[in-house]
RNA sequence: GCCCGGGUGGUGGAAUGGUAGACACGGUGGACUCAAAAUCCAUUGCUCGCAAGGGCGUGCGGGUUCGAAUCCCGCCUCGGGCACCA
C-alpha cells in the first residue's frame, strides 16, 4: 500500500487519542506477567502524591517514562511499567480538618482526577499492579517490615526534639520547615518540643550508603548532594583528663573528636556542648551560677537562634572554672561551654585550636585565650587561622613533619600507642525520625503495656487500621489520641490493659519500598516476592524530580539494604535504582509551578485543543530534560508549533498534503538520497534517544519532514516505495514520543491489526550512512575563507591542493609565505601563514 | 564559607577541540483568498557597504593549540545543595 491510496480526513487529535487510549486499556497492551520470556526492563517514575489533576511537571515526568516503556518494548524487552499513588499525607488531613470530609474520600477523588489526566496523556501502565499507600494490604506489609526492623534493632524509640508550629498547632516534618526556620504554611517560627519518637537506624548503613554511590549511574549532582548529606569526616577521638579529678581509673575524662589531631599541640582550650553530661560535675563552685544560667538560656533557644552566625561570640560561651590536661604536652587548658558545640555530633566536646580553625580563633579573641600556630603558613599569609597544608611547628616531637596528612597519621599512631585514643570516622547523617503525630498515615503497630513495655502487634492482627469515626480538630495531636476505642487495647502478651501507639509513620516510609511491591503486588505471604524481585530489580531506569535527591532516594537505598540483610529481598540486592534521571522543574514567574502557588497550567486545556501528542512533543522539544524550564507567554506558541508539525506529519503520511507528486519509477539519485536520509535519521535519532537528547531528536524529525515535503512536491516527484519507506521509518522512530498519531497513521497505511508499537526498532545500514561528498572548510590562520564540495574519500594531498588553488585563499595569501598546512580531509584544511 | 551546576541571537535552544547559532518560536516581506484563518515560499546574530565584500561576535581577563563556546588559570554573575559538624 502506498500513501497515495490512503484517504483520510484532517488530523483530529481528540478522536485519535480517545480511540488508542481505549484500545490500549481494553487490550491490556502494556500489562506484563512475571513469566514473560522477553528480557526484563523495569521503568519507573516516582509514584505521585495525588493532589488532583496532573500538572505540567507530571506531564513532563510521565512523558519521559512512557517514552522509555514504549522504546524498550520496541527493542524486544518485556517492560515492567507500574504506577501507584503516594496517598498518605498532610494535605488530605488538613482538608479533613477544614471540611470534615474523611481523608480517604478526599484522596480517592484526587486519585481519580490524577488517573484521568495520566490516561489522557496516553501514558501506559500495567494498572493491575496499582498500589496506593493507604491500601490495607500495603499497610499490613509496611507494618510487618516495621516489626522486622524492631526485632533487628533497626527501629528504636527515644526522646527527641520535634518541630512544632504554634500557629498550626501541629508537629511538622523537617521538610515543612523553611530554611529560615519558619512554617511553610503559617509563617510562624517553628520551635522544638521534646517527645518520645520512633527512629530507623539509617546511620548503621552510613558508610555503605556513601561508598556505593560511586558505582551508581546517577547524576553527579545527586550523588554529591547525598555525599554532603551523609557527611563523612575522618579524624581521631581521644580523652583528656579533667584537672583535679584524681588519677587512674577514677579520673574524669572528656572525649573529644577532631579531624585535625596533627594540631593538638596548639590546643589552648576545650569546649563542651551545654547539654554535655559532665557539665554539672566539673563546674567549679564560683562559676556555677553563671554556667547554670547559660545552660538554661541555650535550652530555650530555637535551633535558628542557636545556629545563627550573626550573634556575638562573647555571649555564646561561658567558662566552667575547670581545666583539662592536653595529653600531648601536659598543659592545662580551660574548659568552656558554647552553644555552637552540638551534643548530637561527635562526642559533644571539642578541642579548640585557634591557630588552625577560624571559629576557634574568633572565640579565643573574644575570651582572651592564647593562640599557637602548629602549621607553618606560607610567607605571604595575611589571614588569621590557617587551615591549609604546611609543615608542623611548635609541636615538640611532631614538629618538622612536611605535610598535614603525614602529621595526622603520626598523631593518631601516638594516641593509639598511649592507649588514650584512636582513629575515628564521624557522620553528619542522623537516624531517621519516622514518628508523625498525624492521622492520615500508616499506624505504628505497637502497644504499650505497663508490664511488658513496648509490645509489637502480632502479625495475625495486622494491619492496624485507624477507625473511621474520628473527629478532625487542629489540636496538633492525632485524632487517634482521643479515640478511646482505638487507644485502649490489651497487651498481646499478658492480656492486661494497654495503650496503642497513636503516631503514624512518615510517608517516606511508604515510598521506600513500593517499587519492590510492584514486582508482585499479589504476593500474599510476604511484603516482597523474592523471585519477582530477582527478576525485575533493580529498577533499570528511575525518573523523578531533583527535589527528592536526598530524602526519598537515600531512604529507599537504606530500605533496600536493610530488607536484603533481613532476608526479605535477595541478599545481593543492595541498590534499588540502577539508573536515575532527574528532570528539571517547570517554573513560572520565577517559582516552581505548583498547586500551592496557584500557578498551574492544566494539561486538559491542551488535550482538548492541540491534543496530548502535541503537548508531549512540546515537553520533549523545549530543551534538555534535566534542565529547568520557564513557562512564559510564548510557551503556547511553541506548543502550537508542535501541533503544526504533527499536522504536517499527518498530511504527509496520509497522502492528504497539497501538491504531492508520487510516481512509480526505478530509483533515481534523488530517491537514493532520501533513502539514505532515512538511514541517517535512524542513526541520529537512536543515538539521541540513548543520551536523553530528545530535543535534538525532534529537530531531526522536523528536518526530515521538511526534506520529504521538498522531495514530494517537486516536478520530478517522489518514488512511491522510497517515500513509503521514509514515512514508515519516521513514524516508527516517533512512536515512543507521540504514540497516538503514529499508531493511527500506521494503521491507516498498513491496515487494521498492524501496530507501530509492535515494530522492531529500526537499524541503520552502515553502507547507506556513507556519503559521497562533504563540504570542506578552508581556513587561513584558523579563519574560514572558503567552503569547497569535495569527494568524501579525498586524499590529503588533493585536499591541500584544492585549498591552495581557491581564489579566496589566494587573495588572503597574497605576498605571504605558507608556513604550514594542517589537513583533516575531507572536513577541513587550515593554511598557516 | 565549602561543594555542585549554568551564562551562546529578540526567545527556547543546537554545536562532545574543526563551518557558531541546527530545529523551533517570534518578526519582516510575498503567494493563495473578496477578505480572514489555515497553508505554502523567502528572509531574519550585530555591524560597515548601493553592491561585491569586509569587520565583530558564545559573561570578563589571560593561557594552551594550526584552530577554543568547548581544555587550563584567575575573575564576574545566576541557580542549587550543605553550612558553628569540630
Amino acid at each position: 500500500m502506498t500513501p497515495m491510496e490512503v484517504t483520510s480526513s484532517t488530523y483530529d487529535p481528540q478522536a485519535v487519542e480517545a480511540k488508542w487510549q481505549a484500545r490500549w486499556a481494553e487490550q491490556g497492551t502494556y500489562q506484563i506477567d512475571n513469566d514473560d520470556p522477553r528480557p526484563p526492563y523495569y521503568v519507573l517514575c516516582m509514584y505521585p502524591y495525588p493532589s488532583g489533576p496532573a500538572h505540567q511537571g507530571h506531564v513532563r515526568n510521565y512523558t519521559f517514562g512512557d517514552l522509555l516503556v514504549r522504546y524498550w518494548t520496541m527493542h524486544g524487552c518485556g517492560v515492567l511499567s507500574p504506577i501507584g499513588f503516594d496517598s498518605f499525607g498532610l494535605p488530605a488531613e488538613n482538608a479533613a480538618i477544614r471540611t470534615g470530609t474523611h481523608p480517604r474520600v478526599f484522596t480517592a477523588a484526587r486519585i481519580e482526577e490524577l488517573k484521568a489526566s495520566l490516561r489522557g496523556m496516553g501514558a501506559v501502565y500495567d494498572w493491575r499492579r496499582e498500589i496506593r499507600s493507604h491500601d490495607p494490604e500495603f499497610m499490613k506489609w509496611n507494618q510487618f517490615i516495621f516489626q522486622r526492623f524492631l526485632e533487628a534493632g533497626l527501629a528504636y524509640r527515644k526522646k527527641a526534639p520535634v518541630n512544632w508550629c504554634p500557629g498550626c498547632q501541629t508537629v511538622l516534618a523537617n521538610e515543612q520547615v523553611l530554611p529560615d526556620g519558619t512554617c511553610d504554611r503559617s509563617g510562624d517560627l517553628v520551635v522544638k518540643r521534646d517527645l518520645e519518637q520512633w527512629f530507623f537506624r539509617i546511620t548503621a548503613y552510613a558508610d555503605e550508603l556513601l561508598e556505593a554511590l560511586d558505582d551508581l549511574q546517577w547524576p553527579e549532582r545527586v550523588k554529591t548532594m547525598q555525599r554532603n548529606w551523609i557527611g563523612r569526616s575522618e579524624g581521631a577521638e581521644f580523652e583528656l583528663k579533667v584537672v583535679g579529678s584524681g588519677d587512674g581509673p577514677a579520673a574524669r575524662t572528656i572525649r573529644v573528636f577532631t579531624t585535625r589531631p596533627d594540631t593538638s599541640f596548639g590546643m589552648t582550650f576545650v569546649v563542651l556542648a551545654p547539654e554535655h553530661p559532665l557539665v554539672a560535675q566539673i563546674t567549679t563552685g564560683d562559676h556555677q551560677g553563671e554556667v547554670e544560667a547559660f545552660v538554661e538560656r541555650v535550652r530555650g533557644e530555637t535551633d535558628i537562634e542557636r545556629q545563627s552566625t550573626e550573634s556575638d561570640l562573647a555571649k555564646r560561651g561561658v567558662f566552667t572554672g575547670a581545666y583539662a590536661i592536653n595529653p600531648f604536652n601536659g598543659a592545662s587548658v580551660p574548659i568552656y561551654l558554647a552553644d555552637y558545640v552540638l551534643m548530637t555530633y561527635g562526642t559533644g566536646a571539642i578541642m579548640a585550636v585557634p591557630g588552625q580553625d577560624q571559629r576557634d580563633w574568633e572565640f579565643a579573641l573574644a575570651y582572651n585565650l592564647p593562640i599557637i600556630r602548629t602549621v607553618q603558613p606560607p610567607p605571604d599569609w595575611t589571614g588569621e587561622a590557617y587551615t591549609g597544608d604546611g609543615p608542623t611547628i611548635n609541636s615538640a616531637w611532631l614538629s618538622g613533619i612536611p605535610d598535614v596528612r603525614t602529621a595526622k597519621i603520626a598523631a593518631i599512631d601516638w594516641l593509639e600507642a598511649q592507649g588514650i585514643g584512636e582513629r575515628k570516622v564521624n557522620y553528619r547523617l542522623r537516624d531517621w525520625l519516622v514518628s508523625r503525630q498525624r492521622f492520615w498515615g500508616c499506624p505504628i503497630p505497637v502497644v504499650y503495656c505497663p508490664v511488658h513495655n513496648i509490645v509489637p502487634v502480632p502479625e495475625s492482627q495486622l494491619p492496624v487500621l485507624a477507625p473511621d469515626d474520628v473527629e478532625f480538630r487542629p489540636t496538633g495531636e492525632s485524632p487517634l489520641r482521643y479515640h478511646a476505642g482505638f487507644l485502649n487495647t490489651t497487651c498481646p502478651i499478658c492480656g492486661g490493659p494497654a495503650e496503642r501507639e497513636t503516631d503514624t509513620m512518615d510517608t517516606f516510609v511508604d515510598s521506600s519500598w513500593y517499587f519492590l511491591r510492584f514486582c508482585d503486588p499479589w504476593e500474599a505471604d510476604a511484603p516482597v516476592n523474592p523471585d519477582a524481585a530477582e527478576h525485575w530489580m533493580p529498577v533499570d531506569q528511575y525518573i523523578g524530580g531533583i527535589e527528592h535527591a536526598i530524602l526519598h532516594l537515600l531512604y529507599a537505598r537504606f530500605y533496600t539494604r536493610a530488607l536484603a540483610d533481613l532476608g526479605l529481598v535477595p541478599k545481593h540486592l543492595r541498590e534499588p535504582f540502577k539508573r536515575l534521571f532527574t528532570q528539571g522543574m517547570i517554573r513560572m514567574g520565577g517559582s516552581k509551578m505548583s498547586k500551592s502557588k496557584g500557578n498551574l497550567i492544566a494539561p486538559s486545556k491542551y488535550y482538548d485543543t492541540v491534543g496530548a501528542d502535541s503537548l508531549r512533543l512540546f515537553h520533549l522539544f523545549v530543551g534538555p530534560p534535566n534542565e529547568d524550564f520557564d513557562w512564559t507567554e510564548q510557551t503556547d506558541d511553541v506548543i502550537e508549533g508542535c501541533h503544526r508539525f504533527l499536522a504536517r506529519v499527518w498530511r504527509l503520511s496520509s497522502g492528504t498534503a497539497d501538491r504531492l507528486n508520487i510516481v512509480d519509477r526505478a530509483p533515481r539519485p534523488s530517491d537514493v538520497e532520501v533513502g539514505k536520509g532515512a538511514h541517517r535519521l535512524i542513526d541520529r535519532v537512536t543515538r539521541d534517544y540513548q543520551r536523553w537528547s530528545y530535543n535534538t531528536a525532534v529537530a531531526a524529525f522536523m528536518e526530515f519532514v521538511n526534506q520529504l515535503y521538498r522531495y514530494a512536491q517537486t516536478d520530478e516527484g517522489a518514488r512511491a516505495d522510497t517515500l513509503a519507506f521514509a514515512v514508515d521509518t519516521l513514524l516508527t522512530l516517533m512512536a515512543p514520543m507521540v504514540p497516538h498519531i503514529t499508531a493511527e497513521l500506521w494503521e491507516l497505511r498498513h491496515g487494521e491489526g498492524s501496530s507501530v508499537h509492535d515494530q522492531a526498532w529500526p537499524v541503520a545500514d552502515p553502507e547507506l550512512l556513507k556519503v559521497d561528498t562533504e563540504t570542506m572548510v578552508v581556513q587561513v590562520n584558523g579563519k574560514v575563507r572558503d567552503r569547497l564540495t569535495v569527494a568524501a574519500d579525498i586524499g590529503e594531498d588533493e585536499a591541500v591542493g584544492l585549498a591552495l588553488e581557491s581564489p579566496k585563499v589566494q587573495d588572503q595569501l597574497a605576498g605571504r609565505g605558507v608556513k604550514r598546512v594542517i589537513a583533516r580531509p575531507p572536513k577541513l584544511v587550515n593554511v598557516v601563514v
